[in-house]
DNA sequence: TATAACTAGGACCATTTTAGTACTATTTAA
DNA sequence: TTAAATAGTACTAAAATGGTCCTAGTTATA
């Protein structure tokens, strides 16, 4: 229930990205402002590249922009770019490809689950994360009362 | 962004017992019924009883039942169980702790988003599960409102 | 046109994490 | 007393991850 440490620093570049998107960033110049090691800066923006969210500049004077709007590039987003699709279950990853265990029918419910963590995680944009933490407003209403 | 397989596993092994609480549930008996190797069986039945969501009996016809109702047990209390908090960054994790990069203040943040991951774990019991699945009734009101 | 400043795309290896197994000790019903 | 259970821990093999490096391609500009 982690993500991984890539997905973390994509994040945090992506911030610094965000709050000054009028020029492009080169991966050292982002390697100075957050003190991650160059290679991996390069590593995730051009994960990032590939998965839209960034779109590159190539050659001198070059570097990477936002693809689209801060407000625009959700957090689920963003891991789907380092990790991979969001399936907390190998059910949900690939459907009637599990066969990890005999007479186990909930895998229709974890679905339901991964949706609503998914839901969450596209819910929360780039625009978000760069704002002053705020407390919260509105109140969650969680999945339990989906099935009830 | 994917549970291990041993909390799959102990979804599937709760599902089971869950079903018929009445009686106590042998290791063996289980890896007979889930397919699952019998000492994986057992260690996942061990880390359940650990944390708690299991009571183990022990001695001859002994076995494990649910420490109480499948509507008190969550999912997120299984997960917590098998791989320990939940907590999708370095910085949730341990407060302070994390120096991944200078410059960072989306810590709070996530904190938010780990939350809100969190409460909907925390709202899909084991009695959800094992219930046959439904379409939502109540749509989730995300997380981007608390921030608007 | 040459050069320097960039990105693209892999390949690679070390480290860590995970999964799975095994072993010994303890408990308890029969 | 024995057999059927769990408790606890240690261990190994395999997979995922993190991190680095190298070569090739692109472009502004001196
Ligand atoms: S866990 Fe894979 S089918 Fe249920
Ligand atoms: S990612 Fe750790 S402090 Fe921001």
């Amino acid at each position: 229930m982690r993500l991984s440490k890539l997905t973390d620093y994509a994040t945090v570049i992506l911030s610094v990205i965000a709050k000054n998107n009028s020029c492009v960033h080169s991966a050292v110049g982002m390697a100075e402002v957050t003190g991650i090691a160059q290679p991996t800066v390069s590593k995730v923006l051009k994960l990032l590249v590939k998965a839209k969210v960034l779109i590159s500049v190539r050659g001198a004077k070059g570097g990477y922009r936002l693809a689209r709007s801060p407000e625009k590039i959700s957090v689920a987003a963003v891991i789907n770019a380092l990790e991979g699709p969001i399936a907390l279950t190998e059910c949900s990853a690939s459907h009637h490809a599990c066969e990890q265990a005999r007479g186990c029918e909930i895998q229709g419910n974890w679905d339901l689950i991964n949706k609503t963590v998914h839901n969450a995680l596209e819910s929360v944009t780039l625009a978000d994360l760069i704002l002053p933490v705020r407390p919260p407003r509105e109140i969650n209403i969680p999945v339990a009362s989906l099935y009830r």
